[in-house]
DNA sequence: GTATTTGTCAATACACTGTATCGGATGAGG
DNA sequence: CCTCATCCGATACAGTGTATTGACAAATAC
């Protein structure tokens, strides 16, 4: 009977015969389901049992506590993040980059909880050790420089990712445009630059080129690995 | 009567002679000092109302929803950052990137929720608007290249503080070391490394350096400044 | 100065949340 | 078939954000 205090070391209950068997699979994917349809929030344990067709407290056996829903849920969608692989170095951390940003476009509830805290399960491993594989496949075996490129494109990716998601989660707020956006918060904004306060910002907005989502998170990912490569020993 | 949707926009409800008079300020103020000392999850409305000695409903004067008092509370936080200044721009890139993660130090719960968002509160405005103009009077003037390089430093940043924090606050729940961490999560990866699934991985955790996240901030922000030194115009 | 409107505040209430507790049903072992 | 341990679900509790309501007080109208 192991009762370790991390999810990972416990095993899973055995399974009983009962009209809706469970398990922490299947719990897992019930609640990916509600997030991807509803949000983070419309995850509740009644909600999941409720999908299941079970009491709440039926799944106090397979998790013991609601965080560590949340915690599988992210291992659970790690998981199906395609293994990242390139020629070069650089390739290698653009498939870590693009990789995740699919999967939080697929799983915007992802991004909630990105950073939020250390994640250490199997398919996150899994992942990390496959990214230091590929990267040392490249030839580059620099260990500190393998771990410091990683760690900045990580932080990286977590604001970009987010960022993105709270800019499309805006829009679908104030209605589905873009212009609709502008609607609602234009004329505060207009008001705002109306006291003359804020130029520099004015201009920007009128003048700028103002990328897509798209478009800002290749640029910036661009700038992060021609940082990476000038500190690269010749 | 003006009924903005926007907190923004609607003015501050008159002050009423009462023995607890309260105002957007104070409310801001005790919600900031709870989740300073007790974190996010502490900020109530009841918990507010109580360190004022109102009742909950009391609040929903002078903010629409709790939403609305976050809101508050971020501009209030970035109220407080020193403006950007410095005499080259990646001075300037540099003094936003230790204005934000010092505050960050001081306001945990700040950065859970960065990013979470778009914020345009006066206080957000008047950074931008100073990051802007600190920028240009560096001789930094192609619109375009400000934009994407702020774009990207503020993405930067949010996942940079955001792990540095879920890191800190790791630390803190398994005891007070990172020395006790290693013993609660130490047996797991132990074992979980014997599986010899995870052989790259396992000679990181032994070989590679690990910096302090003071470091390793200091480090990535080198990368990105470093990358956009070198799409500069010359 | 009185009557009427207006607006504020506290109490109550509702629909939720995560989770502790516990009695009863239901399985396996003898 | 009985015993016993186990698991489930109901109930319960403390908490959440917020809608509603009804009383009271201040400002306005006459």
């Amino acid at each position: 009977m192991t009762d370790s205090p991390l999810i990972w070391e416990r095993p899973e209950p055995a399974e009983r015969s009962t009209p809706s068997p469970l398990s922490r699979a299947r719990i897992v994917r019930a609640a990916i389901v509600l997030a991807d349809s509803a949000g983070l929030d419309a995850v509740s344990l009644r909600k999941v049992a409720g999908a299941l067709d079970a009491g709440p407290m039926r799944l106090y056996r397979y998790v013991d506590t609601k965080d560590e829903l949340l915690t599988l849920m992210v291992d659970a969608i790690v998981a199906e993040i395609p293994a990242p692989a390139g020629p070069t170095w650089d390739a290698v951390l653009r498939s870590i980059a693009t990789g995740l940003r699919d999967t939080v476009l697929r799983h915007p509830w992802f991004a909630d909880l990105l950073g939020g805290r250390p994640y250490v399960g199997p398919a996150t491993l899994a992942r990390g050790e496959a990214a230091l594989s590929a990267l040392r496949a490249t030839g580059l075996d620099d260990l500190d420089t393998i771990t410091s490129a990683l760690a900045t494109l990580d932080a990286y990716l977590i604001g970009a990712v987010r960022k993105e998601i709270a800019e499309h989660r805006a829009q679908e707020e104030t209605g589905l445009d873009q212009r609709q956006w502008q609607h609602a918060n234009g004329p505060y904004l207009t008001r705002m630059f109306a006291t003359g306060r804020y130029p520099a910002l004015e201009e920007w907005v009128h003048d700028a080129r103002h990328l897509k989502a798209a478009e800002a998170f290749e640029l910036g990912l661009g700038y992060l690995l021609a940082g990476i490569a000038s500190s690269l020993p010749r």
